[in-house]
DNA sequence: TAGTGGTCTAGACCACAGA
DNA sequence: CTGTGGTCTAGACCACTAG
């Protein structure tokens, strides 16, 4: 991904080597003058362009490599890769963070808490947790007095034993879980959802109202921790992607 | 970013020993034994636990930086950063791979183009050209014989003459403009919205139903290339973002 | 101010794929 | 085969900052 190793701040900072061959290539393969295909030049013309050693024309070449703007062959050389829109950065928020950035209180509610084996008629509960316990949540998130989203969460108990003693009705499960629990791989399903007459009522919104639903499954391994539906009111919320070309997470 | 410099298969490959002490440390803060804020080893501590070079350690430590895992503090050291849920990385479909891939016939239809000074009176229009001309257009993309997304787009032709004289009947503004114009930024907004009456008949759903709204702006350098909004159906269509901790978007 | 990370050098050997 | 990239070494100087 991006800055990479050279440090964080995008394309600015210290003038560095480093960042001014980038800053170069970059320029070429942004700007069209390098097209998708272009062969760059060969690491020792870049060692001779620029008068350095092998291992900084390297370094920059495979960051350039790893952020997906080029692809490197041995024997051939490297290229200009073909732009890839599809792929963005999505910024997930922590829905504290996002209702306290608004200027609004943040309130967490604990609408309904059960432990209890997973049950079989339920594929996405089997596929958490087969043959082991769940702990079921429901819980709502206030901005100020109005409800801001919905969460319904299960935790695979056989995953994460150490959820079983926690008061979820003091913390939110989101904010025990990143501090407790590592993962190792996400998935996010992002869908829009005619509001059902409950959940209008629960969110304080007309039946039928569009809302934004995010489903959200987290493993460890091959071990599934959580699975989690939040259902966002469409007229509070929308996400934002930020992204370049070079696929930039951190940068501006 | 991720698999970074050392080649793009994640952790898999011919056991370097770059490979191996990345694939240790990832190891010891994946599985929670150094948590969130633990220092990891200084650079010439793991010099001598590996019995390698500075350069070796340091390029794997910059790395894990990179990806997010870590952060690094002169004079501190490195300590294991917080997970970052809140970031993913969001797979932006082509409207026509998605429609095939489903084994549906792709058609396009363009509904309305029109060329003409940017409107002061309307700020996104006015934001995207201001003092300039731009093209407006509205399309329609089926799936088989059902609406699947609408289209509304800007594009500033002060930005891109050469949309001028594009036949947009022909061809998707989007194929057409990720073809010929190169982009440095983009930002995506995603919405859940309810269908008003217009926007129903053309999706053929029920006036109400609940839509996803995709608004891309795209610019290339400071310039404002296009703004688009597609909205599609919400019963046919979901965003899905697959992620990592260490953000690899190539990765499994 | 001492010690960390940030960057760079001038070499080297190797694997591998293209010609 | 030949030449590319992939990796690694054993140093070096510097910037920054935590103590």
């Amino acid at each position: 991904m991006e800055g990479a190793a050279d440090g964080e701040a995008e394309g600015k900072g210290a003038p560095t080597l480093n960042r001014r061959i980038r800053a170069d290539i970059e320029a070429k393969i942004l700007s069209g003058e390098w097209g998708p295909g272009h062969r760059i030049p060969y690491e020792h013309e870049l060692m001779a362009q620029y008068g350095c050693a092998r291992m900084t024309v390297n370094k920059v070449v495979s960051e350039l490599a790893a952020a997906g703007l080029i692809e490197r062959r041995r024997r051939a050389g490297s290229f200009v890769a073909a732009p890839r829109i599809q792929s963005a950065i999505l910024q997930i928020p922590d829905i504290e963070a996002e209702v306290t950035a608004r200027g609004e209180a943040y309130r967490y509610e604990l609408l309904r808490q059960e432990r209890r084996p997973a049950a079989r008629s339920v594929p996405a509960e089997w596929a958490l947790a087969p043959r082991g316990r769940v702990l079921e949540i429901e819980c709502r998130h206030m901005a100020g007095s109005r409800p801001f989203a919905l969460e319904h969460r299960l935790i695979n108990l056989s995953a994460v034993p150490e959820a079983e003693a926690v008061d979820f009705a003091r913390q939110a499960p989101s904010s025990w879980l990143v501090g407790h629990v590592p993962w190792t791989a996400a998935e996010h399903k992002i869908a829009a959802v005619n509001a059902l007459p409950e959940m209008a009522k629960r969110l304080d919104i007309p039946d039928g109202s569009a809302c934004l639903e995010l489903v959200r499954r987290t493993w460890r391994g091959d071990e599934n921790i959580t699975l989690v539906r939040q259902t966002f009111r469409g007229d509070l919320f929308d996400l934002v992607a930020r992204f370049t070309p070079a696929q930039t997470p951190n940068g501006g």
